[in-house]
DNA sequence: TTTATTTATTTAACATTGTTCATTTTATTT
DNA sequence: AAATAAAATGAACAATGTTAAATAAATAAA
């Protein structure tokens, strides 16, 4: 008989299937972060994340058409959760130039931290292109989304002109992937304090703090 | 008995023996270079290289530790031959400002020439620790080196102050390999002139040509 | 409640890649 | 020409991604 047992999800009615399928997907979500995050990258395999997840690493390719499809889906949730500390962590800010800061801060911040997502978001070679365009881009215009709202103040303001916002939104989305980039693959292990002098004087310089 | 009998190479004396071992090394090399900038990196492997170099693929670890090893003179390799055209692409121009503009231009008309050899250089996980140290560093520098002549020029000549140097330095530093990656992770094929005109704004950001 | 059928999970197996090692081939010395 | 050293190679192993057949679990039908 055609009758499906409804569960609330997000607000939307789903059916019993399909929940039980989306809390599958989520224990594989949550075991492949939890890995990236901790350990790295390099120790997400098909067999690490599904053993984690407390299944067989087949039962994975049930739920997902492969690896890269799950790690796809962990980037755009790693991308949401470094939006929303940017946020927090500049709540406290009035919104223009040091509020705009703040959350390039922030961004960096969440990147050096956990190395691994940084490989993943911006480096892995993303083999499937099923999902590269839109992750791609969704990676690209993190900056654009972070400092979209200060930079809009700004602009409202006539703190700054069209030409000035477009150049620093171009400075921000090009340096701020070279600064992690430089820290990710620094030489000796370099002092965070003085990597964030770095930091401030790069983003000075793309705000025109000088 | 030990008469070994020399062979020049670059101006020094070398046995027959290490003569030898650095054309096999100089086979391997060609191959592994000839691959990265054909099919890119992920079409490098101990077997692609070896069958190429004209050998079996356990000799390769004869001559190298391991993969690895042999990547990583590559890179070196690559550095080298990327400042030479920087040099090349820009002997007709006067030191200064757009000479440095021309040089930077340079490196990324390689870079995005041969994609895979950016892949290697600014991101590839540089698994072992080894090599590692001295090569990145290598990398980060290109930038310094490439610019160094023209900014010594700037500054003797008092068209920059020590402080804007050093703040050029660390823009050029963060935002090549920033452009680079965007042009790299790119989602639908841009068009160069596109891109370029972006690193014009730039580069021309950078040096405040505006 | 028992049986049949569908669905979910897992084990076995294969392909690819990096690496090691014993064996074979080649070069050198006596 | 025989003995020895050096170089090159193929067989084999481990790790990883992936598929497909076999098993287990859940559901529907009787």
């Amino acid at each position: 008989m055609f009758i499906y047992l409804k569960a609330k999800i997000n607000g939307t009615m789903v059916s019993n299937k399909e929940l039980q399928e989306k809390r599958m997907r989520g224990y594989f979500i949550a075991a492949a972060s939890e890995i990236l995050k901790g350990e790295g990258l390099r120790a997400v395999n098909v067999r690490s994340v599904s053993e984690r997840a407390g299944y067989s690493f087949a039962t994975l390719y049930n739920y997902f058409k492969d690896l890269n499809e799950l790690i796809f889906i962990c980037v755009n949730d790693f991308l949401e959760e470094c939006e929303q500390m940017a946020e927090e962590q500049s709540q406290h800010l009035q919104p223009g130039k040091e509020r705009l800061k703040m959350r390039m801060k922030a961004l960096i911040n969440y990147f050096t931290q956990y190395q691994g997502i940084f490989e993943l978001c911006y480096i892995e070679k993303m083999n499937n292109a099923g999902s590269k365009q839109a992750t791609s881009k969704m990676v690209y215009e993190l900056t654009d989304r972070t400092a979209d709202a200060d930079i809009t103040y700004m602009l409202n303001k006539k703190l700054l002109t069209d030409e000035e916002a477009e150049i620093l939104k171009i400075n921000l989305r090009h340096s701020l992937p070279g600064m992690m980039l430089f820290y990710l693959n620094r030489m000796q292990p370099v002092d965070y304090k003085d990597y964030m002098k770095i930091v401030n004087i790069q983003l000075d310089a793309a705000l025109r703090n000088n």
